[in-house]
DNA sequence: TATATAGTGTTGTATTTACAACAAAATAAA
DNA sequence: TTTATTTTGTTGTAAATACAACACTATATA
């Protein structure tokens, strides 16, 4: 459903491919597939998987995200907004990559199939809005206290239940929460304590209303 | 060009709008306009101002977002996350009012101009992700100082200038940058006095390399 | 023009948080 | 199964930050 090609026969989907000035590059494992350069490539995983990797000012190698087939980076689309960014394959893969503007271009207005890729794009997109928006508002939050309660509701509403299943190791909540894990735990032993949740494993209860 | 109907004739644009259910209402200043309760309603703008407003769960509101004419507000396009925001009528507005999902449907894809208005989505959203990724990357950094500089590197590039001119007030700054305002006053003063930056009102000049 | 309102700039201090260091448990790899 | 690696959980402490309180300046409003 959140397939850049979903609903378009192969044949079309090579025409589009072509007409995009796609290119399907092949690497092995442990290279830099991409560094982001250019703002408008986005480059879509036929196989293998990548890691999204930020290297930081002080040297150290963050992992942003990881991604497998079907699914898409490049600035205009998913994650990677400066230099400081680049792509790794962690197996061997091959992508496909696309200059975003393509997609503007009077030529490939006028493909059958041009309707349905543009109806995927915006599918895709909107749910990176979605996401996007919903990190911003945890981050925004000034105490850890604060973040894990935001993102407790967020999830919540999601899974529309508050016994919420986390989708993440403890070491990548506190990744995604942008905190440090170590004191996330404490927070989490006070929030315990006052009995606002309780944890069972990777299952959370939130006792508190919302 | 960042506008729903750019390129789109008047007469077709309002084809379009009654083929995707739109409801245009009028409001007066100082009312509620929107509260997300469904994902899937999106609103433009069509004139006067409003402010996107989150109720904190501690009683504050926060100023989010203020939108004039064309903008668009809503989960899968723009802010708003959640319950907790509102948008508000700070002048009186009229607003066309449109269910996203309404964009998928067979009807409206048989219309003349709705390749155009598939277009101008992916052109607004694609500039969206671009904000929010580089919000996140910015919120992401765990120190003030970490942050300022992120944003300021960030700025340099989009200005294309080690001399950049803030968008912002102070105040505004330290609320996109998630920190409080004295605390990133004695940072920027740090930075002053290290000689990593000068100061001149708006305009900011950056001596450290990137 | 006068007056209100919002933004700027600084500082002391209590609170919060990152960081380091460690042990135990769970998972993956050999 | 054994061994290595990652994840979990806890805690003391130094460092960073939010918050409050204040004076001063710029900007908007009547």
């Amino acid at each position: 459903m959140n397939d850049l090609f979903y609903n378009i026969p192969e044949a079309e989907k090579q025409t589009l491919l072509i007409n995009l000035r796609a290119i399907q590059s092949q690497f092995k494992s442990d290279v830099v597939v991409f560094n982001a350069e250019n703002n408008n490539i986005i480059g879509i995983i036929d196989s293998g998987i990548v890691q999204i990797i930020r290297n930081d000012y002080n040297g150290d190698r963050v992992l942003v995200e990881e991604l497998s087939k079907n699914q898409i980076f490049g600035a205009r689309i998913s994650s990677i907004t400066s230099h400081d960014y680049e792509v790794v394959s962690i197996s061997p893969c091959k992508i496909t990559f696309i200059d975003f503007n393509e997609i503007y271009s009077e030529r490939i207005k006028k493909l059958p199939y041009f309707k349905q890729l543009q109806e995927n794009i915006i599918r895709i997109m909107s749910d990176i809005i979605l996401k996007r928006n919903e990190r911003i508002q945890v981050l925004s939050q000034k105490t850890i206290r604060e973040r894990l309660l935001e993102y407790f509701k967020l999830t919540a509403r999601q899974q529309k239940s508050k016994k919420i299943t986390l989708p993440f190791t403890y070491t990548e909540l506190a990744d995604y929460l942008g905190i440090n894990r170590c004191a996330m735990y404490r927070e989490l032993s006070n929030l315990k304590e006052e009995k606002q949740i309780s944890i069972n494993k990777k299952i959370i209860t939130l006792y508190f209303y919302f």
